[in-house]
RNA sequence: GGCCCGGUGGUGUAGUUGGUCUAACAUACCACACUGUCAAUGUGGAGAUCGGGGGUUCGAAUCCCCUCCGGGUCGCCA
């Protein structure tokens, strides 16, 4: 080995040892008579001493040093003189007095520098030089957390009897919900492989084969649009389990995600005990399946109230079937016009078509003496000073408290307030970063309508069993069945999906019959797991946690999941480092019996 | 596919009612000085076809059109 130490590992126990160290030129400092530099290797910096004193080669050859050479030095670890002492570093007690040194490798003058403090350099130029970007502390420290939770989970699923199977990257492609990968077959021309969207039904089989407890770190592919959480590839924790009911498997993820904060990170607390949410309930007072529970500032219903208006852009939505809700934030009236303003943009980039709002002057002494001076309102000559009375009342607001209202379809609605109560909740900074609100959505609807189909959808998947005392409703209003399903969300991330399947052949006939499928489809995409359930398919469950996602929020400084993953793509789905995706020769697409088609 | 924001030395920004812009500032880079710094300091230097193409104009970083790239968002994501 070139080096016995690591850098941070250099303390006063080791003082008077010559030790060996290899890393990186993190920073120069040369004061002309003395040198010093910070050395980073992947444990962290350490100070090393260059003086003529000490060696007079190693002295002059530290003066050629830059930033991001690599090097190996030997040196003695000696205490740092009185008063200069570092305490940002674990090594800050210490540093090493250089009697050798030797240059390993030179290096460019970096794109930018490996430095967490200028971390704003634009993000493709990150992804460009990807391997100076995963230099820097903060995302290394990313990846090594994101070490360290999955060999926890490992270890935790594997203490409880659970078993990691590997499935096939290469399967079927079964064209449902997300579009498929596809992978063409030499072997057999015009044949295709798909890359699993998550491998669903490879471990409902491991259930009929007897596993009982399966997981697996498993890569999922989708060839969908990206966000800052949603990449082409992400990795799950898939988790099945035989012979359990909705509770054991919210039970067990309980436990492993306590157990991962309580051991894996030292800056995360959990509030709540992972309550269980209805999704309608849900819905009504956050406006999203995925609330982030971590303040209150619940949406106010206010289409009673509104529908009786004599404001047009309040009831003509209601009448078109649609519904107004009210945000109310006491003491924010303190927002200037351009803040407002900021609001009304914020909701327009995601579908609303305005943003009305209604400020209580924080100088009015109570509500009962209020008139139409102390209101500060975009609608103030629409509403008469009745009607905003009693919208005040129904959102129960003080003086100094600001009402944002808006009315639309109940999707539109639903879309902008939610993050908008997060925004603002974000900009008043309602809430304690290092909380961690956990909860469990449950009784999701088993299908929704879609309009532009004008059919039923199974709104998870369509293996999900409905609740047994729900089967009748199949026939007579299948959008009141409720589903086994259950999402893990926090802080207002999706961050696990699962359910209890259905595990007879009979009851997922029903449903694939319900959703139209015929006979001949049915098999040719559900084939294998129709046929499997009737060899004596246990009662099976599970879940799928992103694990992405869930590092991202036990990291202080990932604003989206790129930051947990060491390549990630673009939103077009480019890799700017490799040039991915980009053309194959002709050779290779004649090999595979590919011909493409002319491009636009 | 729609909408919003952005693209100016290596990096991050300012400049965008057209003209002292021969493009400013910080940082990085190069040189010299300096024995206790840790965002070292001081002095000096080099470094930009203002994302790309076209147009308007006597004159474009700035106005118009097209386009590419990045981010956000709607659609999409069973």
């Amino acid at each position: 080995m070139i080096k016995d130490t690591n850098c941070s590992d250099v303390i006063l126990d080791k003082e008077g040892q010559t030790i060996n160290l290899a890393g990186w030129v993190h920073k120069r400092r040369d004061h002309g008579g003395l040198v010093f530099i910070d050395l980073r290797d992947n444990s962290g910096i350490v100070q090393v001493v260059f003086d003529q004193g000490i060696s007079e080669k190693s002295y002059l050859d530290a003066q050629t040093l830059r930033p991001e050479w690599v090097v190996s030095i030997k040196g003695k670890v000696m205490p740092r003189p009185a008063g200069t002492e570092n305490t940002r570093i674990p090594s800050g007690m210490c540093e090493v007095h250089c009697s050798e040194l030797e240059v390993l490798n030179e290096s460019k003058t970096p794109p930018f520098e490996i430095s967490d403090d200028s971390d704003n350099t634009d993000e493709q130029i990150r992804l460009r030089y990807r391997y100076l970007d995963l230099r820097k502390s903060a995302m290394h420290q990313n990846i090594i957390l994101r070490h360290n939770v999955v060999k926890h989970i490992r270890e935790f699923l594997s203490q409880k009897g659970f078993m990691e199977i590997e499935t096939p990257i290469l399967i079927k492609s079964t064209p449902e919900g997300a579009r498929d990968f596809v992978v063409p077959s030499r072997m057999n021309p015009g044949t295709f492989y798909a890359l699993p969207q998550s491998p669903q039904q490879l471990k409902q089989l491991l259930m009929v084969s007897g596993f009982e407890k399966y997981f697996q770190i498993a890569r999922c592919f989708r060839d969908e649009d990206l966000r800052g959480d949603r990449q082409l590839e992400h990795t799950q924790l898939d988790i099945e389990m035989s012979f359990v009911n909705e509770d054991d498997v919210m039970t067990l993820i309980k436990d492993l995600y306590t157990e991962i904060i309580e051991n894996v990170v030292d800056n995360r607390t959990i509030v709540g005990s992972f309550p269980k949410l209805s999704y309608d309930d849900v819905m009504d007072k956050y406006g999203t399946d995925k609330p982030d529970l971590r303040f209150g500032l619940e949406l106010i219903n206010l289409t009673e109230i509104a529908k009786t208006s004599s404001a047009h852009v309040l009831t003509n939505p209601i009448n078109e079937g649609g519904i107004a809700k009210a945000l109310m934030i006491p003491g924010l009236n303190k927002y200037s016009r351009r803040q407002l303003d900021d609001l009304v943009a914020f909701v327009k980039t995601r579908g609303g078509k305005g943003l009305m709002y209604i400020g209580i002057s924080e100088e009015l002494s109570t509500i009962d003496n209020l008139t139409i001076e102390d209101i500060r309102s975009s609608v103030s000559k629409i509403l008469t000073i009745d009607e905003i009375k009693s919208i005040i009342d129904f959102t129960n607001a003080s003086p100094g408290s600001l009402i944002l209202i808006m009315a639309d379809s109940s999707k539109v609605v639903n879309t902008c307030m939610s993050q908008l109560r997060n925004e603002i909740a974000e900009r008043e900074e309602l809430f304690d970063k290092s909380e961690m609100a956990f909860a469990f959505i449950t009784n999701f609807p088993v299908f929704e309508w879609d309009d532009d189909m004008n059919n039923w959808q199974p709104s998870h998947h369509l293996f999900t069993s409905p609740l047994e005392k729900d089967w009748d409703l199949l026939d007579t209003s299948p959008g009141d069945m409720r589903a086994r399903h259950y999402d893990l969300v926090c802080n207002g991330m999706e961050l696990a999906s699962g359910s209890i399947r259905i595990h007879s052949r009979e009851k997922l006939e029903k449903i694939l019959d319900f959703l139209g499928y015929d006979d001949e489809s049915k098999i040719e995409r559900f084939g294998q797991l129709l046929e499997a359930l009737e060899y004596g398919a246990p009662p099976h469950g599970g879940i799928a946690p992103g694990i992405d996602r869930l590092i991202t929020l036990l990291t202080d400084n990932a604003e989206s999941i790129r930051d947990v993953i060491a390549f990630p793509k673009t939103q077009s789905g480019s890799d700017p480092l490799f040039g991915t995706p980009s053309l194959i020769p002709k050779e290779q697409l004649e090999e595979l019996h590919i011909m493409i088609s002319e491009i636009d």
